[in-house]
DNA sequence: ACTTGACTTCAAGTCGACTTGAAGTAATAG
DNA sequence: CTATTACTTCAAGTCGACTTGAAGTCAAGT
């Protein structure tokens, strides 16, 4: 048992982004002292989860989602198992691009306009360009409103 | 010398991505049609260079100043070979997430939490949290006053 | 001469993941 | 018994990269 000030020293994450992660049903408190939410410290796992989430390029609802508000999280495997896919085409692209760059840099042609290398990287990224996913996305909260549509996808951020 | 609905049309992009384009300083019009912005057949391959440092993980912001407001963009290759270098750290990391993704799949350790490959895992994404970049952005436009920080970095997007 | 349709500007909204600031409260130190 | 300090809430701001909407303008077609 813990308070906050606790936990975020402990985990390095700011008490402003705690009380956010709890906010939106990531985290929970066990109570209060006072007013002072009182943590498990095995939210520190929780914590840890959601970085490496977050560094896999799962957003905080999926995460929300994955994780439920059970004790003991239990890891969906198919969602992971795509996760790692989407992964894995991303590195693929990043590799190509790195390749790219690094020809771009000792290049002797012209202009890059004209290397071929150049024009099939520029290619890679008409493709991404052109194939930009739309779907429906639920609000975390419900704090502000309105109803328009922008629909980022998750290859936005992988 | 093309108008902007052509633009649009053979670039696959909408004309207000164009228009906040040119805002921003990122390609221009050589002129007016009336009211209507009329282009170079040329910035079409500009427009393919922004996607393509888009997808390599340059902000806007950093194109401008790559690209300059030159006829013949002409490439920094510095900026081209650190961002190659950050890609490639990035590449790095990804694949060990991805393995570690692909491992807690088949994982038949009682909790993940007790599975060490797991546990690299979050020690990976703990470094990443301690290392966050402080920098200072300039604005891109001028639109929206106003002057607090956060430093998001490049280490971010990448 | 007028309508139409495609453009124009400008301000404001959107999204996710937070941070910031003002105003309030409550456990502890003296 | 009051300060102090550390928390609390809630609304609003931030960032980048755009999109949306209202209101205006203009060239071309009838």
């Amino acid at each position: 048992m813990i308070d906050i000030s606790e936990l975020s020293r402990k985990s390095g994450i700011p008490a402003s982004k705690l009380r956010y992660y709890e906010e939106v049903g990531l985290i929970r408190s066990v109570g209060r002292n006072g007013l002072r939410r009182v943590f498990e410290t095995d939210v520190l796992t929780r914590l840890s989860l959601i970085a490496l989430g977050q560094v896999a390029g799962f957003s905080l609802t999926e995460m929300r989602e994955m994780l439920g508000s059970e004790r003991q999280p239990e890891i969906d495997r198919d969602m992971v198992s795509t996760k790692a896919d989407l992964l894995d085409r991303r590195i693929k692209e990043l590799t190509a691009l790195r390749d790219g760059l690094r020809h771009v840099v000792t290049c002797e042609a012209p202009s890059h306009l004209e290397c071929p290398t150049f024009q099939r990287l520029m290619r890679i990224a008409q493709t991404r360009q052109a194939m930009r996913g739309r779907e429906q996305k639920k609000p975390l909260t419900g704090r502000k409103e309105g109803g328009a549509n922008r629909k980022a996808s998750l290859l936005d951020r992988i």
